[in-house]
DNA sequence: GAGTATATGGTACGACTGTTTCAACAACGA
DNA sequence: TCGTTGTTGAAACAGTCGTACCATATACTC
């Protein structure tokens, strides 16, 4: 009895809090002027998520969740060769359309080398790549339960895309990839 | 006439500033801890530096400082095979001693991404590596202007720090660096 | 209608923030 | 001693932060 509960308004207000996180950052992020961009509340943001530190938990977790139907969306399974794997895997993770996932992963890791309590699942969400990148690099890895070789190829890129976030240059970047590819082929 | 000046305060101010933000990080820097942690207060602080704003890129300046010597000092000429040097900057860049350093590192990239407007020469420091590396991996090169060996080098490094910075999974890292060194032996 | 549970708005609290203002003190030359 | 310049403390200002409190509105069952 009473009036019948809601979820669909937390959902949609997560979904658009993603949004917004994403476009803005996680660092300087305030409830009252989400809220206004979001046409609703603090009150009620506090009313749906419990505390600022809950919501920020539940929009990672959205964030990560969109990451991840992406990812398992468009990597395909080992077909072609190590370069166009790996070309693939970098012009995806380049994309422009990608900049605010990328800069949302990397202000995520830099708040957790000073907060590491907040983000408990912060190496899982590293480790949980390899599953990934070591069924599609299985040619080039030394056993079924290699984890050097994803180590490695998930080094080059998050490399590369912290220099190419910070430089903008794209030519070099792209190169520099090229060359690894190169590399790992022999 | 009148008092004589006392810069030697204002450097030292700057000194221990630094060795505080290096410890504690720049996201929750605040004038009245620091001030009380460096038996000053935040009247000096601005007194000594204008604002918040211009004390943050004198420390920037003074920790870049720091590390700039500290590389001069250990990265030697092209001595030693390459995964001898590779191994060495490796061993260095991802010592205990270097993780505030290092911390640092990551937490003004991922600001940076986010107000761009703040670090104009934020690309510079990136590039400023390539003459440093480049004379270093010289025998690998494809030229003596050749940027994409250092910018696949330091792609690897960085991308490996923030892996053990994430995941501190130190075996899994030095294994795939020493991968690496393999590949580009040949 | 009453009863009841959910959903909101408005407001204020206490703790912070960077910065300013006003006053006083300290060390020098004349 | 006096004027001058550099230094420092205390307090306040105007703002923002997350959050709690209180009232009210809404939508349902009985």
């Amino acid at each position: 009895m009473g009036r019948p509960a809601d979820p669909a308004r937390r959902e949609r207000t997560l979904a658009r809090a993603t949004d917004y996180v994403l476009a803005h950052g996680l660092a300087g992020l305030s409830l009252r002027p989400l809220a206004a961009a979001l046409d609703t509340s603090p009150r009620m943001l506090l009313y749906d998520f419990g505390s600022k530190q809950e919501l920020v938990a539940a929009v990672l977790a959205e964030a990560r969740r969109r990451g991840a139907v992406r990812v398992a969306e468009h990597l395909p399974p080992t077909t072609g060769s190590v370069q166009e794997r790996l070309r693939g895997i970098w012009a995806w993770m380049s994309a422009d359309e990608r900049a605010p996932f990328v800069r949302l992963f990397f202000e995520v890791h830099a708040d957790g080398l000073v907060h590491p309590e907040n983000y408990p699942d912060q190496g899982q969400a590293i480790t949980d790549w390899f599953d990934t990148l070591g069924a599609t690099f299985r040619d080039v890895s030394s056993g079924p339960d290699d984890t050097v070789t994803p180590t490695l190829v998930m080094a080059v890129v998050r490399g590369l895309l912290f220099d190419l976030t910070a430089t903008g240059d794209r030519h070099r970047t792209d190169r520099a990839l090229d060359r690894f590819a190169e590399l790992l082929k022999q």
